[in-house]
Order: structure tokens, then sequence, then C-alpha cells
DNA sequence: GCTGGCCTTGACGTCAGGGTCAAGGTCTAC
DNA sequence: GTAGACCTTGACCCTGACGTCAAGGCCAGC
């Protein structure tokens, strides 16, 4: 099959599968008029790439799992470096989950004690709340 | 001050502090030579860029940070609109912390069956395992 | 007056993963 | 025999937040 039904199959564009042949994730025979020319391993190829690609596996983290298929082996992850791989793949989704979980906290700190001080100088309630919140009176701006 | 030692207190660099002049975020008054010159305000300005930067909070989410501190607020986060970012950037991290957990449990039954595959094909351990609870078998990483 | 350090503007490079054109070759159907 | 769909390579464009020159101005110290 020529490029654009491959793109189609896989649903992706041509532009991506000629990028992907400059990575050399992708060759293609040539028919006589310099068309590329795929068959079927080619779409059981890219919907592997496409399939780490959703995951947010970078391009060339899907190389071993390329390269483990173009061997021979039944599946892109039969192999030990493609194993490798989504073993390192975890520990970077753990660590950027703690990250972003810290930094979650950190806004929602920040959030709370903005709110905080917000409703402090503009009271809204009736109650009023107990000394010690004058040192925070500060929104009578310098003039400039 | 002028630009290198502004860059220095704040942890960055002068390249950076242009750079967010052209955005608009920063501005300076110029000396008779053509330098730029810089006030204890420009550094709780950038302070505060700053600390958003490292939140991960891209730069045009500072601009309302920025504008209430300049408005003459005593925070960055005196200000509603500043609130509102915070607000949605609380949001923003609590879908992206969803989206890399649901992706960390695919990648990890993806590896999970690839394990078991792996260890199906080339069975090491003197122990058959049963039916239906092979699956828990896995923790010894059997090949390297 | 000379060296070294800081400053200026402007322009290009980086990284990933392609999008979009341009100019042209090829093939099929009517 | 020609329209239109498909293919080719090559080249430039995009995002974000800067890094890295290049070429030159300004200033302090010796």
């Amino acid at each position: 099959m020529r490029i654009g039904e491959l793109a189609e199959r896989t649903g992706t564009t041509t532009r991506t599968l000629r990028y992907y042949e400059s990575r050399g994730l992708l060759s293609a025979r040539r028919t006589g008029n310099g068309y590329r020319a795929y068959g079927e391993d080619d779409v059981r190829l890219l919907r592997q790439i496409r399939l780490l690609q959703d995951f947010g596996f970078e391009l060339e983290q899907t190389r071993p799992f390329v390269e483990c298929l173009r061997a021979g082996h039944p599946a892109g992850d039969s192999c030990p470096a493609s194993l490798e791989v989504y073993r390192a793949k975890l520990a970077e989704l753990d660590a950027c989950i703690a990250g972003l979980q810290a930094v979650r906290e950190q806004v929602g700190a920040q959030l709370a004690r903005a709110e905080l001080e917000a409703g402090e100088a503009e009271p809204r309630c009736e109650l009023s709340p107990g000394p010690g919140r004058a040192a925070d009176q500060l929104s009578g701006s310098p003039a400039e």
C-alpha cells in the first residue's frame, strides 16, 4: 500500500509518516516510480508507535518497541529493552505525579491564604473575627 | 539597579529579563546612556513571577499577578483575577494528575502483561503456576 | 589609553512533532 | 487528452521560554 492509505489506516498523516521515516522509525520500499510501498507489518508497527505516543512516550522511547517488532517478535514489548522502557516510564510518571501533587498542595495553600486575606480586608460576614488580625490590614496601597 | 544586578538578585538571567520586557511583563526606566534601571518594586514583581514559574505557571498566567502588583496591591494575589488563575491552575493540575494516573495504570498493565507473556514463553521457575493466579507471581522479575 | 566587564539591539537556535506550501511527477478515469 | 487525485522532495512555520552569538557602546581602574 502507499503512504496515503497507510496514513488513513493508522489514523495519522503522510507528513507524520515521512517524519517517522526521517527519524529512522519507519522504512519503506520504493516502487518503480519512487512511491513508498508498505505492508501489513508496517501497520502493526505504526499502531505500536501510536499507542505509545498516546501514552505520552516520546518518539525516541518507541524505538526499542519498533526494533523488537522488526526483529520478528510477536509484540513490540516482547523484548527486555521494551520492558525497561515501560519501567522507566512508570518511574517517570510516578515522579511527575508526585511533583504535580506537591505543586497542587502549594497552590492550594496560596489560594486559601489569599482568599483568607481578601476576606479579612473586606469582611462580608456579620461575625467579628477574633483579635490578632490587625497586622494584615495592608490594603491601603501607598501612592505612586 | 541595572539589569545584571536585578538578574542576580532574582536568580535569573539578563536574557530572561529582556524577554519578560518583550512580553510586556516588566518595564524599565532608562538611564542617560540607555541602560535599563530598576527599583525594589521590580524585585518583588520578579519574585512573584519566578514563584509562579516554579509552580509551572505559563508566563501569560503570571500577568494578572503582575498587574495586581503594579496596581499597588500588597501582593500579586490580592486581586480577583489572580485568584481565578489559582483556581484554574488547580483544576488544570487535577486534570493533569488524573490523566497521568490513568496512563500510569495502563502502562503498568501493559508491563504486567508483557512480563507475564515473557515468563510464559520462557518459564524460569520450578513451580508451575496454576491457571488463574499466575498474575500475582510477577513481583520477582523473571528475566535479567 | 587600554583592558575588562557590563550594557545595548537583533537575529538565529533549541526541543518535539509535526502543519502547510510550493513546484512538480505519476497514474487513473472519463 | 486532460482533470483530478495521489505521490515526491524541500523548505518554512508553530509553540515556550529562553540560550547563544555578533557587533558595538559605556564606564571604572590602572
